[in-house]
DNA sequence: GAGTTTGAAACT
DNA sequence: CAGTTTCAAACTC
């Protein structure tokens, strides 16, 4: 007993509350195979996620993926976005996403619906069903951070050191959690300047050389001519004339150090005439009562304080050894990817699938063809859309349950029925987004849910069941690496392992999708 | 220097 | 005006 307390103890203190972010795969090396896997896909972008929303940047070379065909994402006028991002609570519904069939014959645009998303350490898929034909398909965002044999960015951001601190300004009345900036912490504040100042001897160096910063009345155009921005801007769209503009932000005319293009931001430049002109309007002729008021805030940026922006130092202490904290409770699961990874990548490219049922009758030619469109079966999106929903569904009752009871069978029923129904590819003619899996899909919002403690009865059960429906006959080491990890926790470090758990359940099986794919891609290829 | 992540301005 | 999209700096490697 006092043998396990130590070890509850050095457990603890290797392993403190997660970081709301996604779970750092702790081997390297299986994380690689891991990637290696995921890089026989084809990533579309990358993807962040909170507990509410998911946030999505495309690569620059995605277009590039479109010798298989693609789709970019669109504005409603037509316009490509680079990224995007839509709530969980979102995940179902109509959201004016739109989406592009990139290098279809007939390219076509179309309302989407996210019907499933989630998120695990490695990547997030997102299953999309095009609004107008009904098809649907399956994009893959690698997860922040998540490249290959590098840790990930909540882990590396541990490291970094860009202060909140700066130049002797304290933060008063800031929203900030936990803020440390104030007086009342000068030693700590510091210390992270201290830091900091070590990192990049010019942190805390003004941006602006000699920036007006005095109220005037007027002849602003002269006053603003002053100043030079040290490092000089890089816009590409702004033009220099929105507060993008670290120049224009601080009311001072482009420089030599400036490396912007379309650059209107100069003495002469009649657009930057217009919008002073304008500016100068709006506070003088408009409301010439308020002159002196407007004198602190002007419409259009002018003569505000420039407030240098930094990216908060984390948790402006930093615990070092946070990197190596999170549980691996990935293992078993990279285990199979190593056999997985190991075979022929003959599965080499996105994981998009159309719709059976969105075809057209007759001819198909105006619409795009996957290659993999005989490799990948419409049900196997469809089944792993359902896989999301349903696992969502036990991820969001594992955790709203307090002590495990019996709803956790029905609940354990279903995800099984549900992976399994996935490895078989039966004919499901069922459309992803029926009535009754968009309101599942509604309802499971978060698969994972990072905080809520799971009881130790849950988790037996959880573990079982996995065991059952995903390795059969599992080893005995894994055996005791289950053991291992409810034995290894206490109470205020359980929700690591739910968290794992739950993302051990979702990429087992999506894993298994994976293998599906890959052994479907080695017949046909 | 390229690629990624982030905070925030701009937009709707 | 809250939610979303666009933008460029800050960051990492
Ligand atoms: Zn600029
Ligand atoms: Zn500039
Ligand atoms: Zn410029």
């Amino acid at each position: 007993m006092k043998l396990k307390k130590a070890v509850q103890k050095i457990t603890l203190v290797q392993n403190p509350p997660p970081t709301p972010r996604f779970v750092r795969i702790k081997e390297e090396e299986k994380a690689k195979t891991l990637h290696e896997l995921l890089d026989h896909l084809q990533f579309f972008g990358n993807a962040t996620r909170n507990r509410e929303s998911f946030r999505v940047t495309l690569l620059p070379t995605a277009p590039l993926l479109g010798e298989i065909g693609f789709w970019s994402l669109i504005t409603k006028d037509g316009t490509e976005r680079n990224d995007f991002g839509f709530r969980s609570a979102d995940i179902g519904k109509a959201i004016g996403f739109h989406c592009r069939l990139w290098r279809s014959a007939a390219p076509e645009t179309a309302a989407s619906v996210i019907t499933a998303a989630f998120a695990s350490a490695a990547c997030v898929a997102i299953a999309v069903k095009f609004a107008a034909t009904g098809a649907t398909a399956v994009v893959i965002f690698r997860a922040a951070g998540a490249t290959a044999g590098s840790s990930n960015s909540a882990a590396r951001a541990e490291t970094s050191g860009e202060g909140v601190a700066s130049a002797g300004i304290y933060c008063d009345g800031c929203n900030c959690v936990n803020c440390h900036n104030n007086v009342d912490n000068e030693a700590a504040r510091q210390e992270a300047v201290g830091i900091t100042l070590e990192r990049n001897p010019n942190a805390f160096r003004p941006k602006i050389a000699s920036s007006p910063q005095e109220p005037r009345n007027s002849k602003e155009t002269e006053i603003q001519v002053i100043g030079k921005h040290n490092k000089g801007c890089h816009c590409k769209k702004s033009g220099c004339l929105k507060k993008y503009c670290e120049c224009f932000q601080a009311n001072i005319l482009c420089s030599e150090n400036c490396k912007c293009m379309d650059c209107k931001n100069f003495e002469e430049s009649t657009e930057r005439r217009a919008i002073f002109q304008r500016d100068y309007n709006l506070d003088h002729i408009k409301q010439p009562t308020n002159a002196a008021i407007t004198e602190v805030v002007g419409s259009s940026g002018y003569r505000t304080r420039i407030t240098p922006r930094k990216r908060k130092i984390q948790e402006m202490f930093p615990r070092k050894s946070a990197a190596d904290q999170i549980v691996n409770v990935t293992a078993q699961y990279l285990q199979e990817i190593d056999r997985m990874a190991s075979s022929p990548p003959s599965l080499s490219e996105s994981f998009v699938s159309e719709h059976a049922n969105a075809r057209i009758s007759g001819s198909s030619r105006s619409t795009y063809r996957s290659v993999l469109a005989d490799v990948l079966q419409p049900q196997n999106v469809t089944n792993l859309c359902s896989l999301f929903v349903i696992l969502s569904r036990v991820a969001l009752n594992t955790n709203a349950e307090t002590r495990g009871n019996t709803k956790t069978g029905n609940l354990k029923a279903s995800a099984a029925s549900s992976a399994k129904s996935l490895r078989e590819t039966k004919d499901v003619r069922q459309p992803v987004c029926d009535d009754h899996v968009n309101k599942a899909e509604a309802d499971a919002v978060d698969i994972a849910d990072y905080n809520r403690p799971m009881s130790p009865e849950t988790l037996a059960l959880m573990c079982d069941e996995q065991d059952n429906m995903l390795f059969g006959n599992r080893s005995a080491n894994e055996a005791a690496y289950q053991n291992t990890i409810q034995k290894s926790f206490n109470f205020d470090a359980r929700s690591t392992v739910v968290y794992g758990e739950q993302e051990r359940i979702i990429m087992t099986n999506f894993l298994d999708v994976l293998r599906e794919l890959v052994t479907f891609g080695s017949i046909k290829g």
